[in-house]
RNA sequence: GCGAGAGUAGCUCAGCUGGUAGAGCACUACCUUGCCAAGGUAGCUGUCGCGGGUCCGAGUCCCGUCUCUCGCUCCA
C-alpha cells in the first residue's frame, strides 16, 4: 500500500499574499531587515485601493447635513484611557501552564477554586514562605479579611504571587508547580511625552480612534452648530500591542479605524441603531461585496463589552472563518458620562426642543480600513479559466480600482502611440489612468486585470480613420467602441 | 505565548546521502507579430531570511534568532 500525499494547494491568503506583493499592493513592513511582525506597508497600487476605501467610506458617511469630521491626535491625555477603561481592562496579568499551555488571567484563578480548597492552599503557601515574604503577607492581611479578598490580593502582589500559583492545580490539567510567572499584559503602546522617560511623562498610542471622538463632543457640537441627533467621523490609525497577529493584514498591531460616533436622545437609541446597521451593511454591498460572505453577528447580551447595551458585528467570510470588519455599537451614555466624571467636565447636551438636559446615547459604526482592503481584495480576487488559460484578476468595484483605465497602443507605429498618449494626457487629469505600450496586447489586458483595471482602452487601426478607440470592459473582456471626444464622459459615467 | 510547517532571483519553485547555485515566468534592449498573456536574439538579477557552530568545505548538518502560514490561546 502507498500512500499518495496530495500537494498541498496553496490558500487563498497565500497567494493573495504572493500576488499582493508582485503587484505592488502590500509589502512586508522593513522587509530587508527580516520584517517585523504583523506590520504591513500599503504599495503604489494598495495605497490607491485603501484611499479610494477611505473616500468612498468618507462620503458615504460625511456628506449628510447630520455627520462632521474630526482628525484627532493619535497621542492624547493620559486620563482619557483611564476613563475609558483602557488602563483597567487592558492589562491584566497572566499566566501559562506549562504542562497543558492553558493561559489564565491571574485576577480570575481564584473564582474557580472552592473555599476549603482555597484554605488549604494558603496554609500551604504560608508554610513555605520566606521570613521576609510573610511581612508582605502580613501587610495584606491587615486590609483583606475575607479568605476570597486574601487570595485575589495576594495574586495581584508581585513580591509573592508567585509563591502561591506554585500551590495551585492547573484546573484543567491537575498539574501542580507548573504556571510560568505572572506576565502583564498591556495592549497599549507606551511612550514619553518630552526625552525624559518617566511614569510621569507616560502617554499611549491610541488603541482606537473613538475617545478622541468623545472629549472632542462639545468643541465639535458648539462650533458645528449641530443638533443631537449628529455624528462625528473620523478616519485615523491607531495601535494595540496583541499578543500576536494573524492572517495578513487581519490583526496587525497598527491598523486604520473608520469610526463613526452618532450622538442621540437616550430615548431612540433602537430606532438610530437599527439605521445605522442598515446604511452600514449596505454600504458594502454597494462597492460590490458579495452577500453571501456577509453576514451581521450579534453579541448576545452576557458577552458585551462593558460599554455596550446592544453590539452587532458585520463579519466578511474570510478562508479563516468569519471576521469582523466592523462593529456597530450601542454605547449607550457610558463614554461621555466617564469623561463627565474623570475631566470634572459637564458633557451634557440641553435639547432645546425638549426643554431637557441630557448625556446623549452614543451609536458607534466602527469599521476597519485595513481589515475591509483586505475583504475587499479577498472579494475581488478570481481565478477564470480563458481559452484554456488560467486568468487572475481582480474584480474591484469601479469605485475602489487603484487604476481607472489602461491605455493601450495596438502597435508601436503608424502614430498610435501618439494618439494614446494624448488621451492618456485629457484623461489623467480626471481619473488615475495607465498607459502601457509593452508586449503583446493580450498580455497587456491580462496585467491590467490583475491590477483590478476596470477599463482597458485600445488605440487600433480604425482610430486612425474615425478617431474612434474600443473599451474593453474588465469582468466580461467584451469590447465597445467609443470615439475620443466622448471617452471621458463616458468613463466618468462608469464611476458613478 | 505554545505546537506544526515554511523561508533559495521580483514571483513560483528545483537543488538526491555536504563539494562555493538552477528553471519557468517577470524585467531590460532590439527584431517580429498584432485584440485577450508567455515568438526570436541578447542581457540583468541571488553573501540560499539573519547570526553562530561542526567540517578542508554548509543552501544542504547542528544551535539560536527573525518573519510568514496553519492549529491552540488571546482578541477589553
Amino acid at each position: 500500500m502507498r500512500f499518495i500525499i496530495a500537494q498541498k494547494e496553496k490558500s487563498v491568503i497565500e497567494k493573495i499574499v504572493s500576488l499582493a506583493k508582485r503587484k505592488g499592493f502590500v509589502f512586508q513592513s522593513s522587509e530587508i531587515y527580516g520584517g517585523l511582525n504583523g506590520c504591513w506597508d500599503y504599495g503604489p497600487l494598495g495605497v490607491e485601493l485603501l484611499k479610494n476605501i477611505k473616500e468612498e467610506w468618507w462620503k458615504a458617511m460625511t456628506y449628510r447635513d447630520d455627520v462632521e469630521g474630526l482628525d484627532a491626535s493619535i497621542l492624547m491625555h493620559p486620563k482619557v484611557w483611564e476613563a475609558s477603561g483602557h488602563i483597567a481592562n487592558f492589562s491584566d496579568p497572566m499566566i501559562d501552564c506549562k504542562q497543558c499551555k492553558t493561559r489564565y488571567r491571574v485576577d480570575t484563578l481564584g473564582d474557580s477554586i472552592a473555599e476549603k480548597k482555597k484554605k488549604k492552599i494558603i496554609a500551604k503557601f504560608e508554610e513555605n514562605l520566606s521570613a521576609e515574604k510573610k511581612d508582605v503577607l502580613k501587610s495584606i492581611y491587615e486590609i483583606h479579611t475575607e479568605l476570597d479578598a486574601q487570595f485575589e490580593a495576594i495574586l495581584e502582589n508581585k513580591e509573592i504571587a508567585f509563591d502561591l500559583l506554585s500551590e495551585i492545580n492547573c484546573s484543567k490539567c491537575g498539574t501542580k508547580g507548573q504556571f510560568t510567572e505572572p506576565r502583564n499584559f498591556n495592549l497599549m503602546f507606551k511612550t514619553f511625552v518630552g526625552p525624559v522617560e518617566s511614569e510621569d511623562n507616560t502617554v499611549f498610542l491610541r488603541p482606537e480612534t473613538a475617545q478622541g471622538i468623545f472629549v472632542n463632543f462639545q468643541n465639535v457640537q458648539s462650533s458645528s452648530r449641530q443638533k443631537l441627533p449628529f455624528g462625528i467621523a473620523q478616519i485615523g490609525k491607531a495601535f494595540r500591542n496583541e499578543i500576536n497577529t494573524k492572517n495578513f493584514l487581519f490583526r496587525t498591531r497598527e491598523f486604520e479605524q473608520m469610526e463613526m460616533q452618532y450622538f442621540v436622545n437616550p430615548t431612540t437609541d433602537k430606532k438610530h441603531y437599527d439605521e445605522w446597521k442598515e446604511r452600514r451593511i449596505n454600504w458594502y454591498k454597494n462597492l460590490g461585496m458579495d452577500l453571501e460572505n456577509l453576514r451581521f453577528h450579534d453579541h448576545p447580551a452576557d458577552k458585551l463589552a462593558h460599554y455596550a447595551k446592544e453590539a452587532t458585528d458585520i463579519e466578511y467570510k474570510f478562508e479563516f472563518g468569519w471576521g469582523e470588519i466592523e462593529g456597530i455599537h450601542n454605547r449607550t451614555d457610558f463614554d461621555l458620562s466617564r469623561h463627565q466624571e474623570f475631566s470634572g467636565k459637564s458633557q451634557q447636551y440641553f435639547d432645546e426642543e425638549l426643554k431637557e438636559k441630557y448625556i446623549p446615547y452614543i451609536i458607534e459604526t466602527s469599521a476597519g480600513a485595513s481589515r475591509s482592503f483586505m475583504a475587499f481584495l479577498v472579494n475581488a480576487y478570481h481565478e477564470e479559466e480563458v481559452n484554456g488559460e488560467q486568468r487572475v484578476v481582480l474584480k474591484f468595484h469601479p469605485k475602489l480600482a487603484p487604476i481607472k483605465a489602461a491605455i493601450f497602443p495596438l502597435v508601436n507605429k503608424d502614430g498610435m502611440p501618439e494618439i494614446a498618449k494624448e488621451i492618456q494626457d485629457e484623461l489623467s487629469s480626471h481619473l488615475r489612468v495607465f498607459l502601457d505600450s509593452k508586449g503583446a496586447v493580450g498580455r497587456r489586458y491580462r496585467r491590467q486585470d490583475e491590477n483590478g483595471t476596470p477599463f482597458c482602452i485600445t488605440v487600433d487601426n480604425q482610430t486612425l480613420e474615425d478617431r474612434t478607440v474600443t473599451v474593453r470592459e474588465r469582468d466580461t473582456m467584451e469590447q465597445e467602441r467609443v470615439s475620443i471626444n466622448s471617452l471621458l464622459m463616458y468613463l466618468i459615467n462608469k464611476f458613478k
